[in-house]
Formats: C-alpha cells, sequence, structure tokens
DNA sequence: TTTTACTTGTGTATATTAGACACAATAATA
DNA sequence: TATTATTGTGTCTAATATACACAAGTAAAA
C-alpha cells in the first residue's frame, strides 16, 4: 500500500526526482601538522574572484563516481605526495550561499600527518603550513570549518592516542607532552603526564636518546601500534558531563 | 600566481566545473524513542522495488535551496508533527552505489523524541516504531547508518545529558535509569547510578509521586535546563584511551 | 487483614585515579 | 668549569568509582 502522503519520499515511493540532481559535492580537507611546538594546518591561496588572496583548505569537487573518503585520500596524495595518513569525516557544510560557483556541499575531514618528513610538492608553491593560532579568517566558510575540526581533534586526542600520526616514529617524551599542550591549549605536569603516557602501555622504549639538542638529552619512544588495537575494544562506560 | 597544477581546485581557481553538479543529496533521520523499557526507531516501509517490503529510515531529499539542518528538521516535523526536538548530524554516507534513483549523497541525523507523547501523523501509517536490537536488515544502507547513529548516541549520553529529550517532563529515577541501560546495554548499580545523578545537579525534585504503578511510587524529577546551561562551558582535560 | 511481589530509598568501606609538588643528574655550550 | 636547559623520578592528598544489603511503602492477591 502507497502512502497517500502529498509529498512522495525518496526512501519508500519511486517519483519522478531529476530536479534535485543539481547539486555538487566537495570535499575539505584540515590537514593538521605540528612543528616548532606549534600546530599547523596546510592551506592554499583563493584565486576565486570572490575570495582573493585569501586563504583556503585543501579541498577538491567529489566525481560522480567517487565516494567521500576516496575524494579525500586523493586530495591529501595529490598535495601531500603522502598515502597511508590519518583521515576521518568530520561534518557536512551546506549553507546555500556557500560557494559562488553554485550549490556545493562540502564535506570536512580532519588529517594529521608529519609536518616535518613530507616535501610539500613543487608545484603547489602556494601551499605553506600555518599556525592555526594566527589564522584570522579564510575564504568560504573555512574559518567554520576549521574550527569545526580543531574541536573535534581535541576531542578526539582525550579518547584514542591518534596523536601519534603528527610526531615522527622516534619521539621523546617532551615532543609528546608539547604537542598535547599546542592541541588543547593547556599546560600539563611534566611528571603526571608521564605516568599517565606509561600506565597506557602505548610507549616503546626504543633504546635510544635525542642527538643535537643544546640540553641533557631525553630517551626517544615509539607508539605500540600492536597494543593499541588489543586495547581498543575495551568498551568504556560512564557517565561524565 | 595562479598554481600550475593539472587538475585546477574548486577552492581556489575558476574553472569549468558544470559536469560535477550531478548529484542529489538526502537527509535521513534515524529518531530514537524509549518506550516499554526498550529504545526504539522510528521505520517506514519502503516502496522502491529495489527494497520491496524492506523497513528504511525517514528520509528525503534536499531541495537545492535549503540546508541540512533545515531538511532534517522538515522530515521530523511533517512526519512526527514535532517541533523543537533534538538533531543532531552524525555522518554523511557517499557510496557510489547506495541509492537505486542514482547519485544520492546522504547526511544522517540522529534525533531524540518522546515516543509516548507525540501521535504518528494519521497519513503515515506505515510508519512504526521498532525496538532497535531487533532490526536485522533494512533497506539501502540504512542498517549501516542506523548502527553508526546508535554508537554517536551510546557516545553522547555518556558526555552530555541529551537523554532527557527521550523521556516525559516528569520522570522516575528507574525510568531514567532503565533508559541508560537500553540505551548503553549494561546493566547500572541503583545506588551508584542515583548518586551519580544526583551530584551533577541536573535533577529538580518536583516534590510528586509516580501513580498508578504496581509498587511502591517513585518520587519524581525533571531536567534542570539552566543548571545544565552553566555548567555546560567547562571544559573537561585529560587524556584517557 | 495478611501475605506476597515489587520497588523505593539510603551509606559505608575499599580501590582506583587525578593532581600537586622538588631536586639531583646529564649533556651542550660558553 | 660554570652556566643553561632539560631529564628522570616518588609521595601525599583529594576526588572519584565500585561493590554491596536492608528496611519500608504500595498494590494486588489470597
Amino acid at each position: 500500500m502507497t502512502p497517500s502522503r502529498k509529498k512522495p519520499n525518496i526512501n519508500c515511493s519511486p517519483v519522478d526526482t531529476s530536479h534535485f540532481f543539481g547539486f555538487a559535492v566537495s570535499v575539505d580537507c584540515v590537514i593538521f601538522g605540528f612543528d616548532e611546538n606549534v600546530l599547523k594546518v596546510l592551506l592554499i591561496k583563493s584565486d576565486l574572484p570572490t575570495f582573493q588572496d585569501k586563504w583556503s583548505l585543501l579541498g577538491d569537487l567529489v566525481e560522480l563516481d567517487e565516494d567521500l573518503d576516496s575524494a579525500s585520500y586523493r586530495v591529501l596524495k595529490d598535495r601531500t605526495g603522502l598515502e597511508n595518513v590519518y583521515l576521518e569525516q568530520v561534518h557536512t557544510f551546506s549553507s546555500v550561499g556557500r560557494h559562488p560557483a553554485g550549490r556545493v556541499v562540502s564535506t570536512a575531514y580532519f588529517s594529521l600527518v608529519n609536518a616535518r618528513h613530507h616535501q610539500l610538492r613543487q608545484l603547489a608553491n602556494e601551499l605553506h603550513w600555518h599556525p592555526v593560532a594566527d589564522i584570522q579568517e579564510m575564504a568560504f566558510d573555512h574559518m567554520e570549518i576549521l574550527n569545526t575540526c580543531l574541536a573535534a581533534l581535541q576531542k578526539k586526542i582525550q579518547e584514542e592516542p591518534i596523536i601519534f600520526n603528527l610526531l615522527e616514529n622516534k619521539f621523546s617524551l617532551r615532543e609528546l607532552q608539547y604537542l598535547y599542550e599546542a592541541i588543547l591549549g593547556v599546560k600539563l605536569d611534566r611528571r603526571n603526564f608521564r605516568k599517565k603516557l606509561f600506565t597506557t602501555g602505548l610507549l616503546v622504549d626504543v633504546d635510544e636518546m635525542e642527538e643535537n639538542v643544546p640540553h641533557r638529552p631525553g630517551k626517544l619512544y615509539t607508539f605500540n601500534h600492536g597494543r593499541y588495537s588489543q586495547v581498543k575494544k575495551k568498551t568504556f562506560v560512564g557517565i561524565d558531563f
């Protein structure tokens, strides 16, 4: 039996829906990196007349035969040359007037890369790392997207140890602590921080020391991926407002 | 200076992008309710040939002059008659073959309503509340959407007291506890549960008792909205894997 | 009116976790 | 060899989470 609604619904009734197929879909990637003890984001200059010389996120239109995850991986690989990077869908932005080219809804992803180890592609010479804290305005609704993704990152690193994606393979506890502090915008107690991180069992002592630091060198650690996969399943139950 | 990339990017260079505008965008609402101590979700029968008689979520195509939040509010209001309901964007689903009508990406929302107080619209006689735990298969990728939204709900109620949207204005602590247990799929200790909820300061004793219960009636409480708005700002900092 | 069934309302003791806090040792540099 | 910057380490206290039992209230049935 067909429901007698005036406006049939795409999920239940076959109807003419052709006039709805006028959207473009894009992805915008908030690519975070950590360098000089500062959280940075990779931006590119916009050449659109509307946003002359404003900075914008790296994004692209999604092809008609491509899904969102693939599109954001493609953007990331094309721009940074990196593969296998951490990438997470955050939110879809859809204000009617958000893009001058027409009706474009955009799905935001954040990505975590090692800012030092990757060479920006030569051909992308308008591509730059910007300290997140310094950014005041951007093209499109990208300031809102950046803020949303930063909040998502802050929340996520307190729930899962994705933060290691921002560091080199080997890192000192100081680097790790400074990174937490940069993202969360807080100061942490060094002794308590170390205690807490060691109890997670996620740090592997690689029996090496920092080199070329102008002070007593610290031990280097690496992230215990295997341990994390095991522990990941434990479901937390609590009510914490 | 224009970047010399082969494939200009919609965020930086003006180019012909017309062939990208072939998407439709939809919203799908996972409308949760709580009745008979069971978490339920509002579903409708699909009449699409591909999904004959399968159940699907309530959703609709987004108009070209409408944003996603508005579209999901519209769906919710049209189907349940309710306004001012809790609604939260969760994730956008975009598999290339997910919809038989063409390239439709769909943004999922979850919504919390009081299943008892609202009358389903007469004209929607294929609309039914289903126990979430009983659902095995659905039309489209709606099973995946439901699972994703359930996980989002489970996580969210442990962070913010949105759960009160599922109850009547006045409720007993037993009802509240059963609701938590139904959503999280766990058993909670009654004394510790009460202690924890009282310390939040979010419960207001309305000095009334349950009626028509076949046992000793419990006190009724209401949710302290004002208190929540105040407390909401306190930012939590910690590292909890 | 008594009994039964079911649920309310309450507190304490223990274990775990979070947070505050100081000093000696190490390497590099001047 | 003195200076600078950072490492590495432990304890005490406070707060929070968890486990756990019994008397009393109401309705319904005997």
